[in-house]
RNA sequence: CGGGGUGUAGCGUAGCCCGGUUAUCGCGCCAGCUUUGGGAGCUGGAGAUCGCAGGUUCGAAUCCUGCCGCCCCGACCA
């Protein structure tokens, strides 16, 4: 028992790292508040980042590559957004190092002060829309659709693996549009991409919604995400997709030409998820054995582990194997055969379990003289034993029963997890008690959205898209209010 | 940056109050044998400048001073 994990009920944070560093995804690193990722966990990521690369090109996006650093006055072009970023930027003042005159090691050479510092990029805004300046003159050049797949530094005080690093990975789209309705347009496409990916890849149910003015992307007109809840009961927003208006086309001077021979300036779009979606995942499905991973983005989908007693027993099962894998991986199966000497069986399935492999095969010699395999699967531990014969076709529909009850199983817990409050005694009761959202009534108001912040560390994740539940009076001032809105304790 | 905690082998730890042989134990690691259907057993072995610097002392993991790192709680945030 070398790899005790913590209960999700005795210490949820505690739970979680040990999901995260035990379950292989990462590490800690020399650099506070960076990690390392790992093999598996960076696996995990590529078939996350294959399959949205995907979405995205497939609606006319292409992929281009921006510089990591920025020169520091175009952080300062536009005033919400720098007013959002700067205190927590790492910021280069010096190109070169030299041997400490004094004796013993580097010191920064003072000689090589910047001219200009440079920002390590918080996010690209403002040197893409440099770019795109000169890229845009007419309004045949747009739209232009970009993509860039990019790591980003925010020095953020306190860092948590995956769901808040100095240093995180994340693709950050950027697109420019001849009108404000286009741009709209892709804004909410985009987001509903991301409610896509989420919900039928990661098995993660979302609520599509708004941001209020408070919570806003610095620098944008309007802020749509997607929010999802984790098992303790927090809010974790997974993706952005913001409407930035023309502010940025107005900060950096991109204008173009209409039909008519109209100077205007550009409408514009951006929208990203990160590795943050890799923590979601963790704390969505997870369970006290460990990491719960969802089929359709799983690095293995099943394991094979044999079990023998010697040599003359291991070589017929390593043929029927043989035959199997080749099976499962004309099936577009991803299959993994494990039969290394040096752990026996129950590690092994202890391992894979705590790596969130979907299903487990079990072939020993009593199952060969049978024609038959055990079939564990991650998410119910339901034992079977399957016949040889169709496994792959069976193991195709099982992997998509997995996904889809995966799927309900949180689609279920968030249902249950939003409740409706009309007073703030309520309020506060559910935020203590069950947790999850708390669908109320709110006057439009910062300053009481602050208040209630203060009062309950919760905030508004989000005005939903889907229907407001009708008129009523603000939870906290009484004051008349139009709709619902969700206020949730966040990540 | 404020409050609390902590630092001994790759990981988890005992020893510290009350200074004294070769720094304890478990996991992991290496070798060999036996094993293999839910985290194997036995035997042998390797691995630690006790966070760093200074001080007190015949003698410091242990006492004193200073510094540093990390973790947790808050403010900040995807």
């Amino acid at each position: 028992m070398s790899k005790e994990i913590v209960s999700r009920a005795a210490d949820y944070s505690q739970w979680y790292n040990d999901l995260v560093i035990k379950g292989g995804l990462a590490d800690y690193s020399a650099v506070r508040g960076c990690m390392v990722i790992k093999p598996y966990g960076f696996s995990l990521w590529e078939h996350m980042r294959d399959q949205l690369d995907r979405m995205f090109k497939e609606t006319g996006h292409q992929n281009a590559y921006f510089p990591i650093f920025i020169p520091k006055s175009f952080l300062s072009r536009e005033a919400d957004h720098v007013e959002g970023f700067a205190k927590e930027c790492a910021v280069v003042t010096h190109y070169r190092l030299k041997t400490d005159p004094a004796g013993g090691g580097l010191i920064v050479d003072p000689d090589a002060r910047l001219e200009e510092e440079l920002i390590v990029r918080p996010t690209s805004e403002t040197i893409i829309w440099n770019t795109y300046k000169t890229w845009i003159q007419s309004y045949r050049d747009l739209p232009v659709l970009i993509n860039q797949w990019a790591n980003v530094v925010r020095w953020e005080m306190r860092t948590r693996l995956f769901l808040r690093t100095s240093e995180f990975l994340w693709q950050e789209g950027h697109t420019a549009h001849a009108t404000s309705k286009e741009a709209m347009e892709e804004t909410l496409r985009m987001l509903e991409i991301y409610a896509g990916f989420v919900e039928e890849f990661m098995a993660i149910p979302v609520i599509r919604g708004v941001k209020t003015p408070s919570e806003r992307f610095a620098g944008a007109v309007e802020t749509y995400c997607i929010e999802t809840l984790m098992q303790d009961g927090k809010a974790l927003q997974a993706g952005t997709s913001h409407f930035l208006g023309q502010n940025f086309a107005k900060a950096f001077d991109v204008k173009f030409l209409t039909r008519e021979n109209a100077l205007e300036y550009v409408w514009a779009t951006s929208w990203g998820v990160s590795t943050r979606l890799v923590g979601a995942l963790v704390m969505a499905h997870g369970d006290d054995d460990g990491l719960v991973i969802p089929p359709r983005i799983a690095p293995i989908q099943v394991v094979i582990v044999p079990v023998y007693r010697g040599e003359d027993q291991k070589t017929p099962i390593d043929q029927e194997v043989g035959q199997i894998i080749l099976k499962l991986k004309a099936a577009g199966i991803r299959v993994k055969y494990d039969d290394s000497d040096h752990n026996r069986p129950g590690w092994k399935f202890a391992e894979y379990e705590m790596k969130g492999v979907p299903v487990r095969l079990t072939l020993g010699s009593r199952d060969l003289s049978s024609r038959v395999v055990e079939v564990v699967r991650r998410d119910t531990r339901e034992k079977m034993s399957w016949p040889l014969e169709g496994l792959a076709a069976a193991l195709e529909q099982l992997l998509g029963q997995i996904q889809e009850n995966l799927f309900s199983k949180a689609r279920t817990f968030l249902t249950d997890h939003i409740t409706p409050a009309d007073d703030m005694e309520t309020l506060t009761a559910i935020l203590d008690g069950k947790g999850g959202f708390v669908s109320a009534h709110w006057d439009g108001n910062p300053q009481t959205e602050e208040k209630i912040k203060e009062l309950t560390k919760a905030t508004i994740r989000c005005i939903p898209l889907e229907a407001g539940g009708g008129e009523g009076k603000c939870v906290l001032t009484g004051r008349p209010s139009a709709r619902r809105v969700l206020f949730a304790r966040a990540y």
